[in-house]
DNA sequence: TCCGCGGCTGATTTTCGAGTCAATCGGCCG
DNA sequence: CGGCCGATTGACTCGAAAATCAGCCGCGGA
């Protein structure tokens, strides 16, 4: 979302007074810096360096404020997936490619990421919004499992809907895991790598191949290594 | 937690008042129903039935009794875990013990579960509490992977501390989905089948067995065929 | 019976932050 | 130049909820 703009994003550059979109960004820093609770207007204001009373020129409550910045980012991060559930491509692919466009949003910004997965769960009041957002993704996701499945790439037993939730929930874990500071985020080898584990997981589970104890595994490794054209990526 | 163990834990019950414990449950009870914004001190004191001041007799403040709430919560959670992870038993079945765990405290008390999971990636205020439990039960399950790993359970390449991770991010996906109500709560055909898959999941991932596409998971299981002792669903 | 003490009460005080609004500013047009 | 208008400001209002506190109530002991 905040990469690339359609002539909409222009717009909101240039037309819409640049104060708005700075009022935002200072959202997203108070916001992920105090969270939802600790987060006061005042705070925004001053962050943004604008007046108390102009965050509510452009905004009529906290509630919008807060509600925008939420739908803003989104639904940049559900774009993409989007894309990529509903392109071509094997599971295996798409499931990679997933992973990537989620990094890649945190490595752009990775405030409006720590925003999104730690609100993600929130329904404050009485708003549904998040839930119906997060709702869709899992929905989204299950359909390209669907489809999937019909292909042949799913263990048949598996329930989709379930293994979509499930898929999220290994993106914000990763994620949480980020901003637990359990993986230094400035490292780009180890981001790439909790990437790769990501899919991976999500595709293979941790178990060794074969449902065996021991070290059983080296002996199925001999074995299938004959045959094994696919398994790791080159 | 709420299992006895030590003397203090049954002074908890007889002296020191059954009033903390009833302020106590009345704090999930609301708690869970209007979150962490909405939870005032006086909803939790008519929810209990008791003065509004005599909150304060047991608790310093807001927080410490929030805190409370899920530290009772969560160690009792954690302990539960703990003799799992502990214990003897090949990953498979820890995995599964573990799952049920969690699927057994939900039955029991969905209100603390939901608690537990809507706020645990939440430290308001300045309180890392919550992180640092989180972050113990992930140091456990990599304690319990690590030593799996050592039996050659694992596959040799996933990182352990990351696998930790995403399985508690299972476990919360999994509650998530019942707390959305996508799954129904009150079948428990549907949970066993969720707890199934839980472990499932986490020890083979979604994808057909081989990493090809088609129906090439077929032949492999003709071959397989011979040394699989797995699972495969009846 | 009376005292005192600790659990308990809830009206009162304090704090705090959202939302308002009248005043000011600055550019633009006639 | 002068006046209009939308952008901007920040002091102020006001309600909501946290925290306090002066005392009440019932019991146990003298």
């Amino acid at each position: 979302m905040s990469q690339q703009q359609t002539s909409k994003a222009a717009d909101a550059g240039s037309r819409e007074s640049e104060r708005r979109h700075t009022i935002l960004r200072a959202a997203i820093e108070v916001f992920a810096r105090k969270g939802y609770h600790g987060c006061r207007i005042a705070d925004v204001a001053s962050e943004a360096g604008v007046a108390y009373g102009l965050v509510y020129h452009y905004f009529k409550n906290k509630d919008e404020l807060l509600e925008t910045v939420f739908e803003t980012g989104w639904s940049g991060f559900i774009t993409r997936v989007r894309a990529v559930a509903e392109g071509e491509g094997t599971l295996e692919q798409k499931v990679r490619r997933i992973a990537d466009v989620a990094f890649e949003a945190y490595r752009v910004d990775p405030r409006t990421v720590k925003v999104l997965i730690v609100e993600i769960a929130r329904s404050p009041g009485g708003r549904v919004n998040r839930q119906t957002a997060f709702t869709d993704a899992i929905q989204l996701c299950t359909q390209m499992l669907t489809r999937a499945q019909a292909a042949g790439e799913l263990r048949p037993e598996v329930d989709l809907q379930l293994a979509a939730a499930m898929f999220f929930g290994n993106i914000e874990m990763a994620f949480t895991a980020l901003v637990m500071g359990m993986v230094d985020p400035k490292d780009p080898e180890k981001l790439e790598q909790a990437k790769k584990q990501l899919a991976e997981f999500f595709l293979h589970g941790v178990h060794a191949r074969e449902g065996a104890t021991e070290v059983a595994w080296k002996k199925d490794q001999e074995k299938s290594a004959t045959r094994s054209k696919v398994p790791r990526r080159s």
